[in-house]
DNA sequence: TGGTTAATTAACCAACATGGCAATTACCAG
DNA sequence: CTGGTAATTGCCATGTTGGTTAATTAACCA
């Protein structure tokens, strides 16, 4: 289980989209704790072998560690792991001008002389099933 | 298809989690584009269909708009959806006094006169198998 | 040595995500 | 009205996720 082989920016941004998850990493920042703490808040809905599981996929994507005492493992936050996050998501809150000059510079695409209701009809989809990989149904 | 109804944390972050989708977001950076532009670098590796899929994805979870002129879809930025992101993220980059610092806090867990060798044994699993939910399953 | 506790692994299953192709809708141009 | 272009929708196959229970491993205790 647990995300495979996709690019590490899409394995910690899927670790990051469940709720259990993100609580066990909040529960992170105030200390490291074994599996079994940790596990307790969510023993009202979901069985310990689930929280095992989604420790690992946490683990995977590199944002905690785990490190073994006696018969408990201790779980550390890794917050560097974020960085990757962080730096995707600044590129794209402030490497742009603003929503107003986004907006002005669509609106100025078609002022330059070409179709006269919409802006530069795709100059044509010729590319289309040239060589497709074709999603391998095995069949 | 498309992440149904977790909370809109989740569903941003699983929208985040795909390389097609985050590309999509990094092109429209640069303004405002049709499904038809958009799709173009990837058409190569899949059909029309599957990006408008991706599309929907992205605007679910708020991070795009799309409006409609004559026969073309223009798909924006939506730039404010990342502040959700962008919070959670900061919480748990900055809300903490350091690595060294929970590291310590940990090391001085058993300290304060408990178990000799590990700290706080958990106070016993007894609400063990007591009223789980039982995962929903509607048959 | 045997028992207990902590946690993981194994085998299984339902629900969902992501892709494909074909058909359809929506709009514009003659 | 017909044809063409843009994009979506429907249905299907496949792989992944997130949960389950049962069994297992690993370490301590007496």
């Amino acid at each position: 289980m647990a995300i495979t082989s996709r690019d590490p920016l899409s394995v910690t941004f899927a670790a990051l989209a469940d709720p259990t998850r993100r609580a066990i990493l909040s529960r992170l920042l105030r200390g490291a704790s074994t599996v079994g703490e940790l596990a307790l808040p969510f023993l009202h809905a979901m069985s310990l072998p689930a929280v095992t599981k989604h420790l690992k996929v946490l683990e995977r994507a590199g944002l905690i560690t785990k490190s073994k005492e006696a018969q408990w493992r201790s779980c550390q936050l890794n917050v560097p792991a974020l960085d990757l996050v962080n730096d995707w998501l600044e590129a794209h809150r402030t490497s742009f001008e603003s929503q107003f000059d986004r907006l002005e510079a669509y609106l100025a695409r078609d002022k330059k002389g070409a179709t006269p209701k919409f802006p530069k009809p795709p100059k044509s989809t010729k590319t289309k099933t040239s060589e497709r990989k074709r999603h391998a149904r095995k069949t």
